[in-house]
DNA sequence: ACCTGAACACCGTTCAAGT
DNA sequence: ACCTGAACACCGTTCAAGT
């Protein structure tokens, strides 16, 4: 028949995508292996070459999907019409660590510092936190809304990525020490707004 | 001679350790190969498994060393004596992001959530806390030290990792946004303190 | 148009043979 | 006792040949 390729695609960059992402979750960064990742769709190693450019480009790929993911919840957590910002940055705070330890090696590679062939794009990431920066503006007025939101989001990802390396080992409740640190940070964004 | 080995050391797992460092803060963790640790200490691959037992192990004591050094900058920032611990907690902030900032790429091995045997000893890096819990104790009283630390902490190593993995994309003086953070950080510490 | 096996480069690691 | 080249397994990537 005209029009008919001679050789049908037997999976596709979305499902490619899917397998690396499970695989990273599942096993970590190291068993993103290609031919690993081929085998869960059902071709070899090679043909996936037909839709992402090469392993760097793939990790990249899941990131940003992982990013997305992650501005949903965002986005879900904040309403922009909502009364109480500050609740909403709790709502926030509670969703974002929910993310990350559902999808730990995900979110991993957002931040990871090394290999910068593998990072997720910037520009996607900084997207997650312009809706953060709107509510922070509710709180304390548009002046101060960037430093605060830095300083939000700082803690948080700097929480989750001790919680997930391990790093909480000097005793204590890290789920109190999760809700203890939200209520400082907003009781210093109030203090710092009304002195400056 | 007697006692005089038939083949003498010609190279050390210390300048091994030396070469390994160097050549992860200068080309990133993938550069750490096997081969060119060797080149540059004037041996062959082969040999350095006559002083580390593989790759991961020797990552894993580049991280110890690492932190070991972040362990004398942060007791060097903090004096037991001092009078005012809201001062030495300045200082700490900013001897953290010097260091960061000196050692990148070594930094970013200790809270690299990827590969777990490749990750420093937990234990180092726990013992790094306790003389930041120590400094808050003196500012907030024992019982909410802990969580004050982890706050602290939390909010500086997720500002460096966020500075390192170029995440500060939406404008402003990152380094007025430091600065303002650790204001922050603990003016929520003393409002929490005095409230509870 | 896509899929495959063969091939190549590169790297971690082992080991027998040298000194 | 340590060093080395050869060898092996594994992986990313390319490519000629199939359909």
């Amino acid at each position: 028949m005209p029009g008919m390729s001679p050789a049908p695609a037997r999976t596709s960059r979305e499902a490619i995508l899917v397998a690396a992402r499970e695989l990273l979750e599942e096993e970590g960064l190291d068993a993103v292996v290609m031919s690993r990742v081929a085998e869960r769709v059902g071709v070899r190693g090679p043909s996936l070459y037909k839709r992402v450019p090469n392993r760097a480009a793939l990790i990249r790929a899941v990131g940003d999907a992982v990013a997305a993911d992650l501005g949903r919840v965002i986005d879900a957590a904040l309403r922009p019409g909502s009364a109480d910002a500050a609740e909403d940055i709790r709502t926030l705070g509670r969703a974002y660590r929910d993310f990350v330890r559902r999808n730990p090696n995900g979110y991993g590679l957002l931040f990871a510092h090394l290999e910068p062939e593998l990072q997720a794009d910037p520009d996607v990431l900084a997207d997650l936190g312009r809706p953060i920066v709107a509510t922070m503006a509710r709180l304390v007025g548009a002046a101060g809304a960037l430093g605060a939101a830095r300083t939000f989001v700082a803690w948080a990802h700097g929480f989750m990525s001790m919680e997930l390396a391990g790093s909480f080992r000097l005793g204590g409740d890290v789920d109190a020490a999760y809700a203890t640190g939200i209520e400082l940070i907003l009781a210093g964004i109030s203090e710092s707004a009304n002195r400056g």
